[in-house]
DNA sequence: TATTGTTATACTCTATAACTATA
DNA sequence: TATAGTTATAGAGTATAACAATA
């Protein structure tokens, strides 16, 4: 905590909070909530932006990650984008649909298939990224380049802090009484 | 954007990319992939935080507001939260199901009821305060206190620039050709 | 007529178990 | 037996239309 502390470490919950804070001002010291509702007005615009090119948010990063990896299996995409296994079928069964990408059957492992972009695909994929690069400048406007950068640091950061449950004795977490 | 650029603005899928890069480095550009990734993290995180005390964040953050707004009406807390009416309902029926909050008849309009956080709702609100606030600094460790502010800092300016489609002529999103 | 809370419903994203066909 | 892709299913979270009671 960086803030003035009281006795219980508890947030201040007068009345005359309301007054110039905001009704929120408790949850805005989160960073998931300040998180949340930045996410929320990102993918609000980015599926706008890619509602044209018949496209959402998932489905771009999984046409664009093909697109950039020829050849891929379902089971390392689904590692990438950290997706299940099951969730990503019905997403490429919709990309597929669209003439986006192709599943061939990898000529080593019969199991497995190879997936590859399409030329409407690639051709799709392209303009929608330069849409997407659109946006990104749009939902970061005020920010200079140095602020942007720090911001893809912390993400980042942030990202790898939650998949490290290294801390001392038990996992961080508080066991509360029962 | 700010590396290099090729002619047509789109970034290069050469096989030598898939090297060193990442092979979901072309949308590690964008700032909603890296923040979707880090959010998932910090939900993650938070849910099993809030675990032991039979709240979510979803849960948690409608607690909360009521607990810092005694009185507040469900419409106007579903603005505050950017939830619909509907889907606060089954919210509010669960925390009052579970003696946290209590619905009373305002007095002057018997449409409305007033939101109250009972003794119990109260105390579990403030023990699960301290978690949460704990679980911040786990997913920021690594950001001092200073990059820590101008990330709240970002968040609520890609949050404000969201709800401002104040371009000009149309709304800044691409129109593609049909 | 408009608003508050509610019901019903649907859609997206996510998560898990179990199946098939190959290995 | 193990793995790749699949099916079926269930759960959050979110979104909209329509209703009853009240204003």
């Amino acid at each position: 905590m960086t803030g003035p502390a009281n006795p219980a470490g508890v947030p201040s919950s007068s009345a005359d909070d309301a007054g110039g804070a905001g009704p929120d001002a408790i949850l805005r010291n989160n960073i998931g909530y300040d998180m949340k509702r930045a996410f929320n007005a990102i993918q609000a615009d980015v599926n706008a932006t890619l509602q044209p090119f018949g496209l959402r948010m998932l489905t771009y990063s999984v046409l664009a990650v093909i697109r950039d990896n020829n050849g891929l299996r379902q089971s390392r995409l689904a590692e990438i984008l950290l997706i299940e296994r099951p969730n990503l079928v019905l997403i490429l069964d919709e990309l597929e649909g669209l003439d986006l990408v192709t599943r061939t059957r990898a000529p080593d492992d019969r199991r497995a298939y190879e997936l590859t972009v399409t030329l409407k695909g690639r051709r799709l994929c392209d303009r929608a990224f330069r849409a997407v690069a659109e946006h990104d400048n749009r939902m970061a406007r005020g920010l200079g380049a140095e602020e942007r950068a720090a911001l893809h640091k912390a993400l980042r950061l942030i990202e790898s802090n939650g998949r490290s449950p290294d801390d001392s004795g038990n996992s961080g977490r508080e066991i509360p009484r029962p």
